[in-house]
DNA sequence: GCCTTCTTTAGAATTATTCTAATTATCGCT
DNA sequence: AGCGATAATTAGAATAATTCTAAAGAAGGC
């Protein structure tokens, strides 16, 4: 029998941009990604962490970390802050904005046209140059659809 | 001799707004306010503390923690994420957004206009009711006026 | 197959913040 | 002025999030 590779089950874009930067695909890398994809509702690195480990029980917090930095460093993920809080990871490279329900303390991804990116940034004063605007609301979000 | 009130070097509204919320005045919230006041540098809970002991030699940490808690409270003071690190204090309550300068490490304020937030509120999909909007821009600032 | 480099790992260390319990200050009342 | 109730501050311990460190484990190139 010949050996089979498995197929894989992460997409195809990450060993690609991994190598790019010089980095490898590590099963903690597909994984972690995968979990991100899987489950869009911007976990923190523990959350990540608590969904990777039925899969790979041998991964460390400290790799969960490493992982993550690494996604974002390979622009796979973006690194979102919220007030005070650990981080939370979004896999959406869309240009979007970040609704920050007050009350069930989720976080959506809000859609907005690139128009309005580009608007807000020429919006800045002579002397400033963006290359990236972060937007955040905060409120209710009395879900039509939940 | 009469005994003379002294004159205050903190803003009339300090006393005020804390009142309405039931507080009181105190010298520690008023030398943290001011100091927030006078350098308008977004500074951390730790630096708030290095600026306020040499005025008030007892003053600890933990309370410098408080009053800046209560200067939120009492909606004198915005508390401000960027990335990973420490909240940051911004005594600025004009409608603005923040540009932070990956070079300098920097955080200034940019005043936009009003109008702006308001259109930004209206494009989010319905069912999303935002009391308040944040933007932050990141990039470089090369200051004309330096 | 060996050497180098990259990656992961466990645990210690660091940083930021909050909590706790005791002390101190202030306010209103008499 | 004196007293009791409440509010605020303090030092230090405790917690939470993240990073660091040093050692062990994998992978790729020759």
């Amino acid at each position: 029998m010949s050996t089979l590779t498995p197929p894989p089950r992460h997409p195809a874009g990450l060993a690609q941009k991994l190598a790019d930067s010089g980095l490898r695909s590590t099963p903690q890398r597909e994984l972690v990604y995968e979990v991100l994809l899987t489950k869009r509702d911007h976990p923190t690195a523990d959350e990540v962490f608590a969904r990777v480990k039925p899969e790979l029980p041998g991964i460390s917090l400290a790799t969960v970390y490493n992982c993550l930095e690494t996604l974002v460093q390979c622009d796979l993920v973006r690194a979102v802050n919220f007030e005070r809080g650990p981080t939370r990871y979004c896999p959406n490279l869309r240009p979007h904005a970040h609704f920050h329900d007050e009350v069930t303390g989720q976080t959506h991804d809000v859609d907005l046209p690139e128009t309005l990116f580009t608007k807000l940034k020429s919006e800045l004063p002579p002397g400033f140059d963006a290359n990236a605007v972060e937007i955040t609301f905060r409120g209710k979000a009395k879900s039509c659809a939940n």
